[in-house]
DNA sequence: GCGACAG
DNA sequence: ATCTTGTCGC
């Protein structure tokens, strides 16, 4: 586990926030496919909090896309940086996400995040950041969706229907158990949207949620645990 | 102006 | 995100 320090020059206003949002954008990619789903590596990133401690815990897990088995995992702790605001969630997570990448022992493959890409009040979420200070292909797969206008896709896994931001496409709901309430799928860097999806169905077998999310989400949990109890202790 | 609003 | 018990179902 690694500690991370908030970045110099890191934004500390919500105007100063939108503003780095407005200048990076231009620099997402997204006329690229992106890997083939069920090849090579995917990894999961999720953080977890505890604003009372001050403290934000991160977690990186790597799977084989192919059997879905954990082949690398690292967390990274550190100070909450900025606090929660709707359209501005990626300057809270991505401090301590980029950390626990970096700490890895070897390349992400494709990054799964929890949130959004593309579909975002100014098209430019977590996914489409953490793609762009990494260069790596991302994508976005929240639980909830944001203020887009979408129906209710078919009942069977694997149904879509469009995420609209007025005619735009701007992801799509995926139903990735039959019956069960969708997931909201976008791009965030060099994935193409349909490649998006079938990834997010690929790591979908036997949960709602990707398995990358749902390991990310446990050891990111985890590691805020034992670092909470680290802040309790004497020596603290 | 009021409500809604990823995690 | 997080606070939280029991409960229905495979």
């Amino acid at each position: 586990m690694t500690t991370v320090r908030i970045p110099a020059g890191w934004p500390a206003t919500e105007e100063r926030a939108r503003a780095v949002q407005d200048e990076l954008r231009g620099r997402v990619v997204l006329d690229e496919p992106g890997p083939p789903p069920g090849t090579g590596r995917v990894t999961g990133v999720d953080v977890a909090y505890d604003d009372e401690r001050d403290l934000v815990a991160a977690a990186a897990v790597v799977l084989d896309a192919a059997s879905l088995t954990v082949v690398a995992e690292a967390t990274a702790v550190g100070r909450i940086s900025f606090p929660y605001v709707p359209g501005l969630l990626a300057f809270r997570e991505i401090p301590t996400v980029l950390a626990a990448l970096e700490a890895l022992p070897g390349p992400p493959g494709l990054v799964v995040c929890d949130g959004y890409g593309l579909a975002h009040p100014r098209r430019f979420g977590l996914a489409s950041h953490l793609g762009v200070l990494t260069g790596l292909p991302t994508i976005g797969v929240a639980k909830n969706p944001f203020t887009f206008a979408h129906e209710d896709p078919d009942a069977p896994r694997g149904s879509t229907s469009p995420l609209l931001a007025g005619t735009e496409e701007v992801g799509r709901a995926l139903r990735t158990r039959d019956g069960v309430k969708p997931v909201f799928v976008s791009v965030g860097h060099r994935v193409s949207l349909d490649n998006a999806c079938a990834h997010t169905l690929a790591l979908s077998p036997d949960y709602r949620l990707p398995e990358t999310t749902r390991r990310a989400d446990a050891l990111c949990r985890r590691a805020l645990r034992e670092a909470a109890q680290v802040s309790r202790s004497p020596a603290d």
